[in-house]
Parts: C-alpha cells; structure tokens; sequence
DNA sequence: GCCGTTTTCGGCCCGACTGTTTTCAGTCG
C-alpha cells in the first residue's frame, strides 16, 4: 500500500510541541502536557518516514506515542485536521501564546492574569500593568508588574528584527527570483545582509535592468510577496508573507556599483567615504564618482575604492571601524572563508541531548569535507540536557576509539561541554578531565551574578589547565535573551595572558563571541573556534553563519584553529598534554 | 498522557532563583 498525505513529519511535530503548551496554558496536569512534548521530541528523532509509520500502524513501536497520542497522530496524517488540537486553539486566547515570551510570565501566572483581569493579549496586559492593577494580585507585586513592563518593551524591539538566518533564507529565494526575470542585469543583496550583520531590519536588493518599470512590476509579483507597500521608478518597498520587509532598487548598469556601494552602507561607512572623496576633490553618492562636473567611470566597487586610494574592503568589515584606515595603507586581513574551515568542534550526539548518534555525525561531517571533528556532549551537572556520567564518558571513548578505525584518516577528538559551576570549577575531577582531548568551558546555570563574580567564575574556570575553549562567551539569544553580565575585554585578556581560546558560536540564535569583540580578541591574538553547537546534522552546517561573523570580526584563517589541517590540530591539542 | 509493573495506579529528572510570602509558588534551564 503506498501512503501519500498533504501532512508532513515537521507538521505532526509542530502541532504537537503546540498542544503542550496550550496544555500548559489550559492548566492542565504537567506531565501530560510533557508527554506531549516527548512525543514531538521522539519523533524528530526517528529516521523513518513517519507517514508509512502510520499507514503500516506501528506508531506505538516509538517510545513516548501511546494509545490516545497514535490515534490523534493518524487523524491528523488521514484527514490533515485534528478535532483535539482545533478545540484546544479556539479555548484559549491567542495572545496567551504570544505572552509566554515575557521573560517571568509562564502559563500558571497568564491564567491568573486571565482569570482576575481578563487579560487576553499583550497590549492589556500592558495596559493593566500602567494602571498599577497587577500589584493587587496575590503572587504578584510590583517587582513582578516591572518585570513585565520591561519584558514587553523589549518584545516590541525584538519583533521589528530577524535573526540574519532568517532573512537570509528568504533573500535568497527573492535573489534567484529576480535572477530568473529575462532582461536583469547585475543584481546583488546589499544592506546589513550583505554586511552580514547578526540581525536584520529589512531585504535591500540592487539590481541593474534596461527596463526598470517592467522588473519593478515582475518584482512586486512574484509569489513570495505579501504586499506592496511603495511603488516609484527606483524602487519597490515590499512585505513578504513571511512578514519581512524587502526594497528592491533598480538601476542603470553605469550606476549599478555606486548604488550597491551606497545601499550596502553602513551610514558610517558611507560617511566616512564620503568626507575621504572630498578630501581628494571628489564626491560620492549612489549614482556615481564625480570631479566636478566629470562623471569618473567605474566598473566596480572595487574601482571605485581604488579612485579613492584604498584597497577593496568586503562589505562585512564596512562599519567605520578601522576599515578605511587598514585599506589605505594595504593592511586588510585576509578574511577566513568557508573553504578554509577543516573541522567542527562543539558537537552534541545522542550521548547527552543530540538528536544523531555519534557515527551519524560523523558521516556528515565527511560529506562536508571535513577532515575531523570534535565531539562534546554535556557534563554530568547539565542533567536536564542528559550531562554524561564518568561511565558513559568511558563508553563514549570506546565508541571513538572504534569509529577512528572505522573512518581513518578521518580522526574524532574526544571533548566535553563541561559546565562552569557556580565557583568557577569544571564539572569533573581531575583524573577524568585528563581524559579528553580538549575541554570545552560553558556557563548554563547561575545567569543572575554580578559582573564583578561572572567575570571571576569565568576567568577561573580559564585558569584551569584542562580548559581550552571557552563556549558562547556572554550567554546571549539574540532577539530573546540578554547577555549574563560579564567583562568580556577582561575574559579576552585572561583568555590571552593563559593561551586559552574562545568560542564564535555558529548557532544562528547566538553568534556568540559578538564580532566587536572578535575585533578584539583578534588584536590580543586569542584564538578563536568557529563551532557549529550542533545537535544534529542540519546544525553542522551552522558553521557558514560563524564564517560569516568570523570575517565581520576581522579574522582570518591563523586566527581560527578549527582550519587547522588534522595534523596541525593534533599538535596544536598536543602541546597541552596534561600527563 | 505514557510507562511499567510489586499489573491498573503512581511516578514522571530537579535544583536554583526570584519575588512573593512568612513558608512557598512559579519560572527557568
């Protein structure tokens, strides 16, 4: 019997991780919402195809899907609807949903807020929280009632931007979209996509076209386009359905590099540019180089540097931070390159809470290309993330040992993510440390110190002989939580004075070290790991995101280990043999 | 809602932190 439905395995996911938490929110028993949740987590774990699962009735053979979770599973892949979870979305306000992003908010507290107040979306709840009501409360007070306010405020910021991941996907489709119009000429992203900054307002697109009406209108057509919100002759102002604003501006073919020059920015870049042309007798703008009257004629971005004495600058570095200065003098770094990148470190398996076993991982990485990688799973204290016990590291070892024979000369080194407790010590004894090719140094828990206590927990746990990276240096989700407060400059200092690496982590949420400080750390020669934290195959190629945010923190491939050949790595993680 | 049984009901990973209380509930990781 072949099985064909118009529901997919990520749908089925998707709605179940929904149900637990409109569970939560309906105040229902905790462990059902939970099991719920396991279901959509076993689930994403499976390699077959869920769709035949149904179909042959075996869902019950994966763990976590019982009697009452396999019957809704084959009513909503048979008739792509689910009565449960339509009279479950209906039952509670939508806004709800929307308020379990308030940090200090969760389901118990909106009920209650539902219950007293009748507050069903942000913008009451706000309001309620001006009026001082929430003070009145029992279990609220006006600490709580502040925390909210401050919560809402930063939602409001949060939601004007995207994570660059996000815009870039959508870019890309609009990139290949215009590419295909029959008469294009040159077309480019520019903006802070081009820059490659970590969060992205809108899509500004260039593109060269004899007919720049015809483009605008196919442009403002195309299927990905929600609505137009501007339409001239130079430019069409887009939403996408995705929500996203994108600009598409066109012109000539002459004025095509000026204006990706221009588009691309930064401000202070452009500024910046713009008084250095008239020192030199010249101006700039986005239509052309001019002396005078004379329209100096330029082929590309790189002429147009070139007429002002520098030497091309990459858009990722055009920030007005010491760019102009390095170009002028021919002192630019040779900026790292995906192709440069010959090993992933900071990888979870299924050991603690990775989705892959351990040789899965390994293929892909092979597929990439890469020569080795390097795995880490949690430390025992991180149990919610399933932190392995010294027995589980000894069988982790063998695995290794075993799967380095298998894919020679593919090698895997053996690594932790071991917790930084809160006194600043790693998450085992000694003798077990010594057993690891590299420890990878991370704060998880015990965010709320002061800077002055964070910055020392820190720098100890740097001091530690075992310790050679230090993991997502500031905690940071972008466009959701805030960094823990630490002294990063002191961190890269001690980081620095000890020999120790930091970590740029890929992951699209973190891109954590900031590329600022990469700037800096890059000054005090700290070397820096790109790693993906990946906790499944499709989180390994998170590591183009690090290679991005690696160039814009001006770093080149010296700078990063993880570009190391496999021999240069093992000497590199030799010369820190502990025994 | 799932699971595993000392088979039909009780346990389900748990500790830190915050803000509210006056001994604890809710949130978070």
């Amino acid at each position: 019997m072949i099985c064909v439905s118009a529901v997919t395995k990520e749908t089925v996911i998707r709605i179940l991780e929904e149900i637990a938490v409109l569970l939560e929110l309906s105040g229902e028993n905790p462990f059902k919402s939970r099991a719920y949740r396991n279901a959509a987590r076993n689930l994403e774990n499976l390699d077959v195809n869920l769709i035949n699962l149904v179909c042959e009735n075996n869902l019950s053979s994966v763990p976590g899907i019982g009697e009452a979770i396999n019957k809704k599973i084959k009513e909503l892949v048979s008739t792509g609807k689910l009565a449960y979870y339509e009279a479950l979305k209906s039952a509670i306000p939508s806004g709800h949903l929307e308020m379990l992003k308030i940090p200090g908010l969760g389901p118990k507290k909106i009920n209650v807020l539902y219950k007293q107040l009748g507050i069903k979306t942000i913008g009451e709840l706000e309001y309620a929280c001006h009026e001082n009501r929430l003070v009145e409360i029992a279990g609220f007070g006006e600490k709580t009632q502040n925390n909210i306010l401050a919560g809402i405020e930063k939602l409001k910021i949060f939601k004007e931007r995207r994570l660059y991941a996000e815009a870039a996907s959508d870019a890309i489709l609009l990139l290949s979209a215009i590419r295909n119009y029959q008469d294009i000429g040159r077309v480019s992203l520019a903006g802070s996509l081009r820059r490659s900054l970590e969060t992205i307002k809108d899509i500004d697109i260039v593109a060269s076209a004899e007919n720049a009406e015809k483009l605008a209108d196919y442009f403002a057509g195309l299927p990905e386009v929600d609505k137009t919100l501007a339409r001239g002759n130079t430019k069409v102002s887009v939403t996408l359905r995705t929500g996203i604003n994108a600009d598409l501006r066109i012109v000539s073919d002459q004025e095509f590099p000026h204006a990706l020059l221009h588009f691309t920015g930064s401000k202070e870049h452009n500024t910046a540019l713009r008084s250095r042309a008239k020192a030199r007798g010249l101006k700039i703008n986005e239509y052309g180089l001019w002396r005078g009257d004379e329209n100096i004629f330029c082929r590309s971005e790189e002429e147009i540097f070139s007429h002002l004495g520098l030497s091309y600058i990459p858009p990722e570095l055009r920030e007005n931070m010491g760019e102009m200065e390095a170009a002028e003098k021919k002192e630019l770094p040779s900026l790292v390159e995906e192709n440069d990148i010959c090993g992933l470190f900071h990888i979870h398996t299924g050991f603690s809470d990775g989705a892959e076993t351990l040789e899965a991982m390994v293929q892909a990485a092979i597929k990439m290309g890469m020569q080795y990688i390097g795995v880490s799973d949690h430390s025992q204290s991180a149990y919610y993330a399933g932190g392995l016990k010294k027995e589980e590291i000894a069988e982790q070892h063998r695995l290794v040992d075993e799967l380095n024979k298998k894919y020679a000369p593919f090698y895997i080194f053996k690594g932790i993510e071991s917790d930084i407790l809160p006194d600043g010590n790693l998450d085992y004894t000694d003798d077990v440390l010594k057993s690891f090719d590299f420890v990878i140094a991370a704060i998880h828990s015990g965010f709320n110190m002061s800077s002055r206590e964070m910055t020392g927990r820190i720098k100890k746990a740097l001091q530690n002989p075992y310790t050679l990276i230090l993991a997502h240096p500031t905690g940071r989700l972008l466009l959701a939580r805030d960094p823990y407060q630490v002294n990063i400059r002191e961190i890269i200092d001690e980081a620095s004075k000890y020999g120790k690496a930091l970590e740029l982590n890929a992951n699209p949420h973190r891109l954590d070290l900031d590329w600022r400080n990469c700037i800096y750390a890059r000054e005090k020669r700290v070397k820096i790991f790109i790693n993906p934290d990946a906790h499944n195959i499709t989180g390994l190629y998170d590591i183009r995101f690090g290679v991005k945010i690696a160039r814009k923190g001006w770093l080149t491939k010296e700078d990063c280990p993880n570009c190391f050949s496999l021999d240069a790595m093992k000497k590199y993680l030799a010369c820190r043999n502990y025994n």
